[in-house]
DNA sequence: TGAGAAAGTAAGTAAGCACTTACTTATATT
DNA sequence: AATATAAGTAAGTGCTTACTTACTTTCTCA
C-alpha cells in the first residue's frame, strides 16, 4: 500500500506539485527541442507531450526562451554533480603511474559512454551551436577547454619525460577527440544502423588510443 | 556601351531573366537557410534578402519545402561537376607510387580547404542532418560513402604490401575523417576565433596525416 | 471543515506564418 | 506601334504561433 502511494505518485498522469511538474516539462522540453531544434517545437507540442495546458508551460517559464534556457542550468546543474572523466580514481592512478593507454582509454570510453547515454543532449548541443545559443558557448568553455587543458597538460608532462614526440600538444588533443566525437556523431546522425562501421565503444576506444599514442610516440 | 549594357544585366537590382531570378533565390535561400536553419528562416526574409516580394519567390518554387529540395539538386549538380579529391593528377600519381604521406596529404588539404570555402554548406548539411532531411543522407550516400570505399581500400592494399598494420581499415578511414571533420567543425561552430588551437590548413593536415600514419605503421 | 493557496484549464488575442489572387509593368518580336 | 508573354507587386487568405485572461478544481492545514 505504502509502496503503491509513491508509484502513484511518480507516474500518475494527475495532478503534480510545482516543482515536479516543472522539472517534468523542462525534461519533456529537452527531448522536443533536441529532436527538432528551437524553432521547430512549439510551445503547444510542448505542452501536448507533458499532458499539461498551454498554460501551464507559460505558468512555469515566462517564455519560450526562457524555458530553452533553463535546459541549460539543468544540465550544466546535472553535469557539475557528476565527476568529470579524468578525476575519476582509475583516471588519478593511470596518470600517477603514467600508464599512457590507460590514461586516453578511460577518457575515450567514458566520451563514448557519455556520447551514447545522452543522444539528446548531443544532438541539442549541435542545434545550439549552429543557432549560436548560449547553451554550446557555455558548454564549450566549462568542459570543451577544460578538457583541451587538462589532456593537453599530460601531454606536455609526458613530452618532457621524453615518451612522446614534440609538437603542440592541443593538436594532438584536437586529433584525439575529433576521432572520438566524430565517431559518436557519425552513429548518431549520419550511420545510425551502422552500415559503415559497426564497432563497439570499447573496440572503438581501443582503436582510436592505439593510433593516437603510436601517432605520437617518440 | 557595349560593356555597360551586360554589367546593368548582372548588377542592376532591377528585372531579371526567369532563370537568374530563380538562382538568385536559391543562392539567397542558401545562406539563410544555412544561418538560420528551414524551420528557422521564413520566406519573407528570403524574399527581402532577393529583393523581390514573396510573391516571386512561389512562383518559382511551390512550396517553402520545395525550394529546400532544390538546394540538393543544385549542390549535387555543382559537386558532381568538380573532380572529386582522389581523381586528381597529383592524386593519382601519389596512389602509384604509394607515397603514403601524399596520399593522405592531398585529402587532408583538400577537405580543409572544401570546408572553409563552403561553410555555408557545412551548416546545411549539419542542418539537414539533425532535421533528418534527405539532403544530409544523399550527401552521405553520394560522398561519405565513397570517400570510405575510396580511402579503406587504398589501405586494404597497403596492407596487403606489408606496409601498413592489420586492423579494419574502416576504422582507420573513420579516424583519419574524425580529425578532419572535427577540426573544421571547431573552426566554423565553438572556436571561430582560434582561441584553443590556431594553426593553418597545411599545419593542420601534416600533423593529423603524420599521426595517422604512424598511427597505423607496421 | 472551510478558507486560502496552488494546480489546472478553456477559450481567447494579436502577430506572424506559408501561400494566393488580382492586378500592373517591362520587354521582346512582328 | 501593337501584342503576347513573362517579371513583377500590393494586398490579401486562413491557419498557426507565442502568450494571456478569467475561471475551475484539488489539496493543505488551522
Amino acid at each position: 500500500m505504502l509502496i503503491k502511494e509513491s508509484e502513484i505518485h511518480e507516474t500518475a498522469a494527475g495532478r503534480m506539485s510545482g516543482d515536479e511538474r516543472r522539472s517534468q516539462i523542462l525534461k519533456v522540453a529537452i527531448s522536443l527541442f533536441s529532436q527538432r531544434g528551437f524553432s521547430g517545437t512549439t510551445t503547444k507540442e510542448i505542452a501536448r507531450a507533458a499532458g499539461v495546458s498551454e498554460a501551464m508551460v507559460f505558468r512555469h517559464f515566462a517564455t519560450k526562451h526562457e524555458l530553452y534556457h533553463a535546459i541549460l542550468d539543468f544540465k550544466v546543474c546535472e553535469g557539475g554533480l557528476k565527476v568529470p572523466p579524468w578525476e575519476s580514481e582509475k583516471e588519478r592512478k593511470a596518470i600517477a603511474e603514467k600508464d599512457d593507454y590507460t590514461v586516453f582509454y578511460n577518457i575515450a570510453i567514458n566520451t563514448l559512454h557519455h556520447h551514447k547515454e545522452d543522444v539528446d543532449f548531443m544532438r541539442l548541443l549541435f542545434y545550439s551551436a549552429l543557432d549560436e545559443h548560449e547553451l554550446s558557448q557555455i558548454f564549450f568553455e566549462q568542459f570543451v577547454s577544460r578538457m583541451y587543458d587538462f589532456i593537453g597538460a599530460y601531454i606536455s608532462q609526458r613530452q618532457a619525460d621524453g615518451a612522446m614526440r614534440t609538437g603542440e600538444p592541443r593538436v594532438f588533443v584536437r586529433a584525439f577527440l575529433g576521432m572520438l566525437i566524430h565517431h559518436s556523431l557519425n552513429n548518431v546522425l549520419w550511420d545510425k544502423n551502422r552500415r559503415l562501421l559497426d564497432i563497439s565503444d570499447e573496440q572503438a576506444a581501443h582503436e582510436f588510443v592505439t593510433i593516437l599514442l603510436n601517432g605520437v610516440k617518440k
